[in-house]
DNA sequence: TATATATATTTAGACATCGAAACATTGGAT
DNA sequence: ATCCAATGTTTCGATGTCTAAATATATATA
């Protein structure tokens, strides 16, 4: 499936590269994201938060922001969702009235640690395609582009 | 940024690999789509359907499908505003009328032309990251893992 | 021919996503 | 003490995205 687009070899070369890096990753998503929804009930961006404050403990909306690279007002919709189904509560910051803090109630931290062993088995279960070494250079080179792009 | 999950080895090299796949993926996105935005008023599925259509001609919806990797609704809304901004047109199929041909208007045929060379320049700007050797082999490892996971 | 099945698309309803604007609170400067 | 700029969150409006159901057309079969 190569490019139809007409450039240089460099672009060329580029295109192609980037077209692989987006279908893999997708496919790993399809691999992924409908069992947590059909077992779990559960979106990647629900999942996503539940697993940060899982393993952070409580953090404001905007840390959640960071954590999984989403902007301000999505993570709100995200957070109200969750709230609504009971898995998360929102609190003041006792001394920064300006912070809401995130955190799991009881069911919250049933359902992520029922999803979460079963969900990495999966992406390591897809991922067994390649060898340890190439998930290696794999690994490798995506870090390579991501921190040196992450900077600009 | 490794992972806090503790699970095997093979888990954790794999969750690893995996979050590294993301962020690349994530960072080059967001390296190109904000021009495609503020230059040309285009999402991506947009571009998408109309890079689709400049290079293969008219299209069916359920053609763009497979080619954008989106559902079939999907593309009915991406289509359905495209038409809204002039740049596509719907005609049926002249045999079979139970199919929409997609095609380029006059005003999309410019907009693509004009977009898709910066956008390609992009894409191999992000990527000059990388050596062409690297971008090679990640080339390989991705396909790799699309390939096989396509058809599960 | 009539009916049933298959195929192509759209509609409906829910959630995700963004940017920009609004709102709330804090902390510094005068 | 007051005002102002910075920071954190939410609201608003638009688009994308999905699944399931509805609709339309075509094709096969009885």
């Amino acid at each position: 499936m190569p490019t139809k687009y007409k450039g240089t070899a460099d672009e060329v070369l580029a295109l192609d590269t980037f077209i692989k890096l987006a279908r893999s990753f997708a496919s790993v998503q399809a691999q992924v994201l409908p069992h947590l929804q059909r077992e779990h009930g559960l979106t990647e961006s629900q999942f996503a938060v539940l697993e940060a404050v899982h393993h952070l403990g409580p953090l404001s909306p905007g840390q959640l922001c960071q954590k999984i690279l989403r902007s301000g007002s999505n993570v709100t919709t995200v957070v109200d969702n969750l709230e609504r189904d009971g898995l998360v509560t929102r609190e003041r910051h006792e001394t920064d009235r300006r912070i809401q803090m995130v955190q799991l109630t009881e069911r919250g931290r049933g359902v992520i640690m029922s999803a979460l062993p079963a969900h990495v088995s999966r992406i390591a279960g897809a991922l067994t395609v390649l060898t340890s070494d190439e998930q290696l250079v794999l690994g490798r080179l995506c870090r390579k582009l991501g921190i040196a792009l992450a900077h600009m």
